[in-house]
DNA sequence: GCAATAGTGTCTCTTAGACAGTATGCG
DNA sequence: CGCATACTGTCTAAGAGACACTATTGC
């Protein structure tokens, strides 16, 4: 028999296969507090919960996991793009009530400013981490967020990732207060400006901000490699 | 209508659905020498190509996308346990010929000692990676076994995982070797040694080994997990 | 002794961490 | 001025990199 021929005769349908999704934490800094995206879920299952954004691969619009990604993203947020990153695939028979079910997780950090929720369909709601109920959101989705989060808190040690979730201008202290946050410690200043400004990850805009006291530089992130990694780890 | 009686109606073939696969590339050190287990493909598509172990999830066996990679490592080596990391899920409408297709790809890190190559069933074969042509293979597996070699390199600059690839007992200056081999370049010994004899991951044996000249103290590994990082990661 | 491989002493350099100190604004 | 926040000076510690040096074997 020819390969052609196989093919013809091949019945996609022959074995079961799991259900396979592709879904989403995405990321926002809002009020100095990380916030999570999240949709109201109107249909079965997991019906009137909360729920990460994203669904089936649409076999005909996606040519790859990270395209559904996008996609779905650029459907919720309004962004064309965005830093986006493949966390872990998981899967299980228990995960869906519908059967066996494999989900790719994708992390996605934004700048909220950018942001526009869109105004018709599904609900959607930034939900601060704090406030964050893991075991109330439908399917697993408050482990993913989990996983996804410990991924983030990893990278923001060895690379200056987080700065994506910032304004187009920003204080280095508001800088590190993200970091601290993410990492759930307190940094020390000089060694943490030290470490953006000899990076050259951020620029001076030149402008400055005053809250109160004595005004801070505003910088601008500058379009450096979001992979390149620091020479050293910080702790934790 | 309730979520009782939704799932009863469920059709899970309603929408098509990706082909979804596991495949993962297993390294062993052979001979001073990395090699990946492959498996001669006698079935369409790809027919008398060489692939990596893998094929699609058991639903009725499989628990969990890791639980298919560890019975198909089980099937093609032997071993019960092993190194095993998820490391990326590839997925595109072209990469097999029956449709879009979705993989959850691993890697394995195997001592060769320990290993049994199954007497019967589908030709395997350990194959160097010096010598492997990865565009001979079959569907994009070359490009995986790429994909899973950048994986493992970047490991090695951060933590002891290729110990893995070590038999019970070894020399310093072959586990320095195999660090060399990944990631393609020289270390310095005396780094090398302080960096793995202070994180505590190898013991002296009590035996040595002759090679020729003045003998070299063997060591085994210790049972250190090993997902612990090193303070520094090495250069490159 | 010589060759070859195993293993060490010691120096430099980079950078995180600590922490006290200075700078600049407002009331 | 006092106080709060922004930012710096300077020291220490750890560990990678470099490289010359010593150690132990067989011949």
């Amino acid at each position: 028999m020819s390969e052609k021929e196989f093919l013809e005769n091949y019945d996609i349908h022959e074995f079961d296969v799991p259900l396979c999704t592709v879904d989403m934490a995405v990321f926002s800094l809002i009020e100095n507090q990380l916030n999570v995206l999240l949709v109201y879920r109107d249909e079965h299952p997991c019906k009137e919960r909360w729920a990460l954004p994203g669904g089936f691969i649409d076999l005909n619009k996606d040519k790859s996991p990270e395209a559904a990604a996008h996609r779905k993203l650029k459907e919720k947020t309004g962004l064309g793009s965005a830093y986006l990153e493949q966390v872990e695939t998981i899967g299980s028979p228990k995960r869906d009530a519908r059967g066996w079910s494999l989900t790719v997780l994708y992390y996605a950090l934004v700048d909220i400013t950018r942001v526009t929720l869109p105004k018709v369909g599904k609900k959607t709601v930034w939900m601060p981490l704090s406030e964050l109920k893991p075991r109330s959101l439908a399917f697993d989705h408050g482990k993913l967020i989990d996983v996804a989060m410990k991924r983030l808190r990893s990278k923001a040690t060895y690379t200056a990732l987080p700065i994506e979730l910032m304004p187009a201008e920003f204080t280095l202290t508001e800088l590190q207060h993200l970091f601290e946050m993410i990492l759930a410690r307190d940094l020390q200043a000089k060694a943490f400006r030290n470490r953006v400004m000899s990076a050259n990850m951020v620029e001076e805009t030149g402008g400055s901000k005053i809250s109160g006291k004595r005004p801070a530089k505003l910088y601008r992130s500058t379009k450096v490699d979001r992979d390149t990694y620091f020479s050293r780890p910080l702790q934790s």
